[in-house]
DNA sequence: AGTTAACCTGAGGCGACCTCAGGTAGTCAA
DNA sequence: TTGACTACCTGAGGTCGCCTCAGGTTAACT
């Protein structure tokens, strides 16, 4: 028990450094959205002008990386859930919040499955992130349920499980065809609405 | 246009060639359900005692190997859709094809990915048996649209999107926990069908 | 200017992918 | 049964991505 936490990357002090950890992390997200999660790290360190040690060095393992490649996103979810969460209708809020989920969870392909180990594995880097935004939603959740708009039946899990097949759907769709995951979340949506 | 057909693995009709053939199959069902679609080919190629070189003339491709080891389940969805059609009621029908069409679709992880490809990349060793299933899900779904039991505006697509994020659930569902796969497509259903 | 420790570099070992030149052995016809 | 044909098999080796580590560099502070 009380494993040490997950290792997260943390932006050097030193100018050198400091620089250095913006370059990786710039060419990561690019390099992700162009390829996904498993995009090449020793082309990422070349992109970012950097020796493959020196990425391996602020970032030891790619969910490291990733980590600290969707840290704002993430954060910037939780925020908007706090913000949406005093809205009129709580059913449009949750609605809306799903939306921007599914959105950030298919910002490259790969990342939903990273967010979903993470979800309930701790001892990774992104599950700090994942439980506070598992919070945000669950909260969302029981306001629409109280409200009598959302079946009480519904669990926070598989409340992320819908969302998660919406993301899923969203990151695979041929790179021509257009977005299927907001008509996904809007038959969802219609499964776990209250009748009265 | 008219590309030639993608190359789909045949059984040798030599001995040696067919022996090979099948014991490479076994090992690659066998690392596919341990490891995923990503196992490793050499680990495969040498459990089934046989050169890798031996393993790529036979399958020239991992997608290759992947479709002919999914080949009959594949087939069999296809035979059971026809053998449900004329049940009572077709929504019960289409429900319990569902179920069967996700748990094929999670027989390893990364069958999903592979198979949603598939569905609308020709040139997909696949293919084929894809755009057959994907025909047998369609007629399940007009029946029950025909009856008046589901939505009249659910496409088949639509109908496949639910469908693999069921079984993205599934396959992504940690080791100890267990299957909510199941919730996942009653909650679907529930999004889906005709309210009077 | 001197010291220190944070930082950087890139060669190199490992494993997986895939190819190909050369060897082996089923099969069939005589 | 024998010979010839050719499908089939082998495994060394080139490529690439992962990751480590010994040794060199330099920012920052005194």
């Amino acid at each position: 028990m009380a494993d040490n936490p997950p290792y997260i990357a943390q932006r050097p002090k030193r100018a050198d450094g400091a620089r250095n950890y913006d370059a990786i992390l710039a060419a990561a997200r690019k390099a992700f959205e162009a390829e996904g999660s498993d995009a090449s790290l020793e082309d990422i360190a070349a992109r970012a002008g950097v020796a493959i040690g020196t990425l391996y060095r602020h970032f030891p393992t790619r969910a490291v990386l990733v980590e600290a490649a969707t840290r704002d996103g993430l954060a910037d979810l939780v925020a908007r859930a706090e913000s949406v969460a005093g809205d009129d209708d709580p059913l449009e809020a949750l609605a809306a919040w799903m939306s921007r989920a599914v959105r950030h969870f298919s910002t490259f392909r790969g990342l939903v499955g990273i967010l979903t180990q993470s979800m309930y594995d701790e001892g990774t880097p992104s599950h700090a992130a994942c439980a506070a935004m598992h919070d945000s939603g669950a909260r969302l959740l029981r306001a629409a349920q109280d409200a009598g708009r959302v079946r009480a039946d519904i669990t926070p899990d598989e409340l992320f499980d819908l969302l998660s097949g919406a993301a899923w759907v969203r990151e695979n769709a041929l790179p021509g065809g257009r977005d299927r995951s907001e008509r996904f979340l809007q038959l969802v949506l219609e499964g776990i609405v209250a009748h009265e």
